[in-house]
DNA sequence: GGTCATGTTGACTA
DNA sequence: TTAGTCAACATGAC
């Protein structure tokens, strides 16, 4: 699922769910997952205590004692807490036992998703070149992040070094209400554009928190749930047109959107 | 069987 | 350096 509002969802989850609670055992399903050697993560999380967490973009870090476990969920990850080991999940990856006598599942169907230690957030935020967090960022940084850029506005909003958080659905959507043509490029945009881009950044996202990233609930007005073939667009009526950036698809509307 | 999918990364070309 | 394209990764749905 996962774009920057499932992954607040999932943060919500775990907090709800697992905080505060101490690992006592943890089974690897599949290392595969893991971007460090599978006795190394056991050896350093088995007998924490899960203290906190905090989100960035689509990472998750879970502090420990000391260090951070670091979630990413890839396309298809979550999480699961459940009570009876039969109920663990097909796609359960790594499985926490908990001191209470639960279960946390680290689930990941297509295995794009990826777990990892770090020692600080700050030292994996730099080694991974992430850009502000989109959700909480400053409209000061959201602009100096955008300083001396030139890419397309598609790009720019997906690009992960740029902000943070933001994929191929919530871009779409973001552009749509903004009505900004995807390839206008960034440093075209005016000043009072540029504002309105990131208000529309923020409300649409926080929509998505809001509804704990559930696509399918997505009022008409919206462009979500229109991202279909032949679809028109909920302002104007105009057929929708599908096109491609690197290899994501995206949707807009010519009419509302068009390349000045 | 073919195509597509809410993501990231590294190689390669301007 | 910055931008953009593309293949690769692994699996299920239609």
């Amino acid at each position: 699922m996962p774009e920057l509002p499932e992954v607040e969802t999932f943060k919500k989850y775990f907090d709800n769910t697992s905080l505060n609670k101490t690992v006592k055992d943890i089974k690897i399903r599949d290392n595969r997952i893991l971007k460090i050697p599978e006795e190394q993560f056991i050896k350093e999380v088995k007998g924490q205590t899960f203290k906190s967490t905090l989100r960035h973009g689509k990472y998750l870090f879970v502090k420990l004692n000391s260090k951070y476990i670091v979630f990413h969920f890839g396309m298809t990850g979550d999480f699961e807490y459940f009570n009876d080991l039969n109920d663990e999940p097909i796609h359960s990856r790594i499985l926490f036992e908990l001191n209470n006598g639960y279960y946390l599942s680290y689930i990941s169907m297509r295995m794009f998703g990826k777990v990892d230690l770090t020692n600080t957030v700050k030292e994996f935020l730099k080694k991974k070149k992430l850009g502000p967090d989109g959700y909480t960022m400053t409209i000061e940084e959201f602009k100096d992040t955008l300083k001396r850029r030139s890419a397309i506005a598609k790009t720019a909003l997906m690009d992960q070094s740029i902000i943070a958080g933001i994929g191929n659905l919530y871009s779409d959507e973001i552009l749509f209400r903004t009505k900004i043509h995807p390839k206008t490029k960034i440093n075209l945009l005016t000043d009072a554009k540029l504002v309105d881009l990131f208000n529309n950044i923020k409300e649409v996202l926080k929509f998505g928190i809001e509804n704990e990233g559930d696509l399918s609930i997505y009022p008409n007005n919206f462009l979500i749930p229109h991202r279909v073939l032949e679809e028109k667009c909920p302002i104007c009526g105009t057929i929708l047109q599908r096109y491609e950036i690197s290899g994501r698809h995206g949707f807009f509307c010519a009419t509302c959107q068009s390349l000045k």
